[in-house]
DNA sequence: CGATTAGTTGACTTGGATCAAAATTCGTGG
DNA sequence: CCACGAATTTTGATCCAAGTCAACTAATCG
């Protein structure tokens, strides 16, 4: 039997971590009552004047409910909202031609929604809850105009923008990585560090996205992403069963497809034939 | 003989074409002397007041100048500026891990470079110019201040970091399209409209980085690269000389792989055994 | 408890990586 | 201006990881 370590939101309540491990004034927002918020330790720059959080609470942002499957918002919707998680997760998600669909990103409890929008004022991704979940919605001109009067907010949500750019930078090396073993593992490592940082187990959870939504978050088949996992379940690395996630093996598991030679660039040694 | 539509900086000055397609409001900064910056129109947000402006000359940037492979920062030094492409094109890569590199993305005039960098105070890549490049260094704590007192200058400051973020979306999904020919026609059409939003001819042009650039760039092999601009080639979609490129059919370059079966979910129809 | 959805496993195929070598271009200095 | 060495690009041959197709099993849910 597995214990469940990764479970309902209420579960979180109990002493919220330290923030990650970046550094602080992370972003500044959240919840129905910003100042009885859980989460507010999370997500209030350090040393925000609690009459900047008590105008948070009036006018700034308001809760709301998404059931399993349902949508946040939709690509191409105008923007007017940034979403903080509260409880529960999601998955950010694009269509680039009719007919397909990409995984973009996974959210879960204390992260911030919806930066791609202002953009160009439209959405640029759609995000459906993979299970019940509440966020925050939070005004973004109402955010600005606060952030005109504090150098603190703004810079902190200028500084939560470049931690989005930095992410999918990370993305998109990974999926340069050609190998299905090492993707997989980035991604399960990622999940177990961010929960960590939420208080959860790193090495035991229960994932929320189905096998389809990993393949396409890592452009993978979902058969693949199957196969790949039976496989580190042989090389004791995990215990898999179903969306159930041991981790046996960690340092393993973060060294997975280090053994693939660096592939000495080629041009040095060019032994010309008629040497 | 090819006509080389894209050259000299200088052959940019007369008359810059109008701003991309996306919207007004870019990004609020420039060169030496921004009141006579030759890319002002681009970079300054629609109706910047000039006392604005005057204030930017005299402390916000200053001019630098980067030789063909020296590079204007690395992954992992402090973060002071922003900087901003006057003339010359540089790449941004990473170092995932020691002896990889991966080429997240290609600048050209115009462009705002160093976003990454105020994720956590330190570059999250290395920018490396392709050509003699020069650009203009802008200060971010005088940025940032800047904006404080000028909503206009916040606003479009965000807007750009967010359309960071939007640009690195749409490469992530590119490099889920598992085609060589559709992830090397997408890059190919998205020089040719940036060229063509900068005046230069959208059909003629040419590029500035290797093979092994573009192949690190859409995760697949200088080889592939070069294989795939052969077969475009004889298809009579490109004319290719080396690094110049001639688009002759921009419509069939534009539909590469959309005859791929969209492959329907497969789970619709399961005809059990026993049926 | 049927019915639908999610996940596993097997057999086969293939696109692009790899390995290799030749051809072309480019920079440098005599 | 030419020649030499280095770097870039092209092309060929082979191989393999992951995609595709298919069938089965396990969970979930009205």
């Amino acid at each position: 039997m597995f214990v469940t370590a990764y479970e309902s939101p209420a579960a979180a309540s109990p002493g919220l971590p330290e923030r990650p491990g970046v550094r602080p004034a992370t972003l500044a927002l959240t919840a129905p009552h910003c100042s009885r918020c859980l989460l507010r330790e999370w997500c209030l720059p350090a040393g925000t004047p609690s009459r900047v959080v008590g105008c948070m609470d009036k006018r700034l942002s308001s809760p709301r409910r998404i059931r399993a499957g349902e949508s946040l918002y939709r690509e191409g919707e105008p923007f007017h909202f940034l979403f903080e998680v509260r409880s529960g997760n999601l998955k950010s998600s694009l269509t680039p031609e009719k007919g397909q669909v990409r995984v973009s990103a996974f959210h879960m409890a204390g992260e911030l929604m919806g930066l791609d929008g202002l953009a160009d004022g439209r959405h640029a991704s759609t995000a459906t809850a993979l299970e019940d979940t509440e966020v925050c919605a939070i005004s973004y001109p109402l955010l600005a105009e606060l952030a005109q009067g504090n150098a603190l907010l703004q810079g902190a949500l200028m500084q939560q923008l470049s931690r989005e750019i930095v992410r999918e930078l990370q993305l998109l090396v990974l999926l340069g990585s050609m190998t299905s073993g090492k993707r997989l593992a980035a991604f399960l490592l990622n999940l177990s560090q961010r929960l960590s940082a939420r208080g959860y187990s790193p090495s035991e959870f229960r994932m929320r996205m189905s096998r389809a939504d990993i393949g396409s978050y890592l452009g993978l088949t979902l058969e693949t992403v199957s196969r790949t996992f039976s496989a580190f379940q042989k090389q004791g690395l995990l215990d898999v069963d179903q969306r159930h996630i041991r981790i046996v093996n960690l340092a393993g598991l973060a060294s997975i497809g280090n053994a693939r030679a660096p592939r000495a660039s080629r041009a040095t040694r060019a032994t010309p034939v008629n040497a």
